[in-house]
DNA sequence: CGTGGCCTTGAACCTAGTCAAGTCTAGTGG
DNA sequence: CCACTAGACTTGACTAGGTTCAAGGCCACG
């Protein structure tokens, strides 16, 4: 029989326990059909700091839910120049653009010390079989990222650098406080390079911004560091 | 009983016979399963040039997949720009974007005369239930909408005028040809303003670029007739 | 065959990129 | 614990690609 440490330990990894269910593929599952979802959940040791989840071109096998820690996925041009595609955080899923290939179109990796749960993709469609409401929230979360690249297009084609950097930090802003962290102060696990990536500026020109976003008293900065100072104004200068 | 034209219109209406299955819904379903598609899609008369199929915040209701002509998806930002997020060719299918809220996302637009094939959502989802092989693949028509706005977020990104227009004339050369029609010459059937408007870039650089590229040798410019001249410089010139 | 919108080209301007140099900081090893 | 160092960050100066403004030409459609 399992001693108390490790009961405590199969709970706390248990979907039906998790913080992050709501946000994630069990919402609106009852617990049957929960418990049915956690058994074919892998839950490996912890990814550190620049440890990859999977590289792009290794074979397509499961999507990943990140139940702690930052990922950053990219994918490499013809030059062999990175792209960032995205950050993702708790909560959140990954692995989407592959479903119908046989290969991961990007590269996943930690930006910190991050843990997943790792979602078999041939065993998730034998559940979407069973359970209307997990087809639906698949589905759901499927369309959420349509929307939100098509919101990251927008950005690309028509805001300026300004408009880039307040609109990232406030949808970061948004996406810590569905976490149940702070909305007005947190700490960025990427780089300056990396952020200027992602937003297509220069890192000099992101530095700039925000020096100029610091100036204006809309955030205070200290590094990593963040501090919403004017949430409204930056929220009406991203131009949503 | 229908008389002969009637029966031939309803064939021809039939997705079993229809010469896009390959593109869309249909593929890889048996023909019993087709029928059960067949059943609850329904087709209205063609849209004319600028008639729309729906308007941003109108309720979600269906997907649609085009069967002949274009169609253009937008969206306004909080200044009353527009921006457009995609155009469509007969075979593809829009509406991905607003599955988890109860309102569409963004507008369409027909470009020319456009004839769609309307799929009630809730009767999809019934269908889900019962056919696999259609759940996957609106899965793997998803994945691949995921994977082709990544794609255009590298083009914003990352690229400058001419390989954003190389990418654009390549990518819907391909798009063409994947319909039956010529790879090499094709009529577009949007402004130089909307190109521009889709790829990021003004108006005016759109014909500057338009123009290096026909100066180079890569491309036949006749108005809005475009013939490709040298697909494989050109395809180079995109930096896929 | 007239007209409005689309397309094209020129010229000036400006935002952001590039290059360069110096500072800061987190992580390492003594 | 502290000194060291590589990489991250910041700022300045200059440059360039693309935007903006302006004007004229070209269709397509009534």
């Amino acid at each position: 029989m399992l001693n108390s440490v490790a009961l405590k330990h199969v709970e706390t990894l248990h979907c039906q326990s998790c913080k992050l269910a709501a946000l994630c593929l069990p919402l609106a599952l009852n617990s049957q059909d929960i418990s049915a979802l956690n058994e074919i959940i892998k839950r490996e040791r912890p990814l550190r700091k620049g440890d990859y989840l999977f590289h792009q071109g290794d074979p397509f096998t499961s999507i990943y839910a990140i139940r702690s820690g930052t990922l950053k996925t990219s994918s490499l041009n013809s030059n062999g120049e990175e792209h960032i595609i995205g950050f993702h955080l708790p909560g959140e899923l990954i692995g989407f653009s592959a479903m119908d290939l046989n290969a991961y179109t990007s590269t996943a990796q930690a930006q910190e010390t991050t843990t997943v749960c790792e979602i078999p993709f041939d065993q998730l469609e034998n559940l979407l079989e069973r359970i209307p409401k997990l087809r639906r929230q698949l589905i759901h979360i499927m369309s959420r990222e349509i929307r939100d690249d098509q919101n990251m297009m927008r950005l690309l084609a028509k805001k300026n650098a300004q408009e880039r950097l307040a609109a990232f930090l406030i949808n970061l802003s948004v996406r810590f406080h569905a976490n149940g962290y702070s909305a007005h102060q947190f700490r960025l696990s990427m780089t300056r390079q990396e952020i200027a990536n992602y937003l297509g500026i220069a890192t000099e020109t992101t530095c700039r911004t925000f020096t100029f976003l610091q100036q204006q008293g809309l955030i205070q900065v200290q590094g990593k560091y963040i501090q919403i100072m004017d949430a409204p104004s930056l929220c009406e200068l991203s131009n949503r």
